[in-house]
DNA sequence: GGGATTATCTTAGGCATCTAAGATAAAATA
DNA sequence: TATTTTATCTTAGATGCCTAAGATAATCCC
């Protein structure tokens, strides 16, 4: 037997590779952009993990190190997420002492958050993690191919975003 | 002000373009293909609520209109995703009437999964909004690119899976 | 045939994400 | 200036996915 039944072994990526191999018709893009996008975190999840951090936190550190004093808000549309998201993973980042949350005097209701020295200092360890992922991720490919699939990729996101708001009623 | 407070209005999907337009350094591939991924999710799953239907037995569903009667552990491969998840969909959609889950004499471990006449009704339904979503994804773009897209998005997968295997010392 | 191994389903618990809805502060406007 | 609108943070609860670990059945192999 090929599976073990506590973790996600290499086996099992390779089926799904297979799969892929075998027939990918026009209606399956999105469970292929998908599977990707799980590959992608999986493998900088594992990476993160050995320095204690979990990928929602990355997510918010990445954005905070090239960018300080934010507030939860500007944070949210910057990753890409809802507010919520935010709120919980930041709550969480602030116990743990990687970020502070502050309110200054003449606006009680903005949120603005800061790296605490610990939180700037896991820069230097995690970038390189995400750098090697990415390269490991592109190896072999054409500098060409990979501007098509970005080029590709924006302008599904641009589609997709049309055509929803076609459908609630709001412009774009 | 450009944002609702209960939903993702298209302006925040327009505020994540920009994002991408405005730069995207070689280190952040991921991000956009994760991006991607959430907004193909998004987009069938608003057609899907119209029916009563969530994403994840969607998934499952359209394995079984192609082939009925796979067991669990079949089902999660042809999924890409772990047996707990296949479980617990399943289980919800036997609930719901959506298939049925059947042991044969002879092995009391295996479940196989066949869907009711309820389950087997859905297809022509939803299968044509899954075609929706894809076909307003690409449009726009040429045939060519979007091989490319494919090539590059399943080499991806490939390298991933064998930087993942080398780090678990499992052979691919 | 019986003990060890492996498969399969299951339970438990956690994380990241979402939508819906509430509280309250700030800003716009009548 | 008072009222209404909008922003921002927050709470609550759901979904989809995962890993870890357990129970039990089937299979392998000595």
């Amino acid at each position: 037997m090929r599976r073990a039944h506590t973790s996600s072994r290499p086996d099992e990526t390779q089926a799904i590779l297979r799969h892929w191999r075998e027939a990918v018709p026009d209606d399956r893009l999105a469970h292929l952009v998908k599977d990707t996008a799980r590959a992608f975190v999986k493998s900088l999840q594992r990476r993160l993990v050995r320095h204690g951090l979990s990928f929602g936190h990355w997510t918010f550190l990445r954005i905070l190190w090239e960018r300080d004093g934010l507030t939860q808000a500007e944070l949210s549309v910057e990753a890409g997420v809802m507010e919520p998201t935010t709120f919980a993973a930041l709550k969480a980042m602030a116990a743990r002492g990687y970020i502070e949350r502050r309110q200054v005097l003449g606006n009680r209701k903005k949120v603005y958050v800061h790296l605490t020295s610990k939180g700037r200092r896991l820069k230097r360890l995690l970038v390189p993690e995400a750098e090697a992922v990415n390269s490991a991720a592109v190896r072999g490919m054409t500098a060409a191919d990979l501007k098509i699939t970005r080029v590709v990729l924006l302008a599904i996101i641009g589609n997709l975003a049309a055509e929803d708001a076609e459908h609630t009623g709001h412009q774009p």
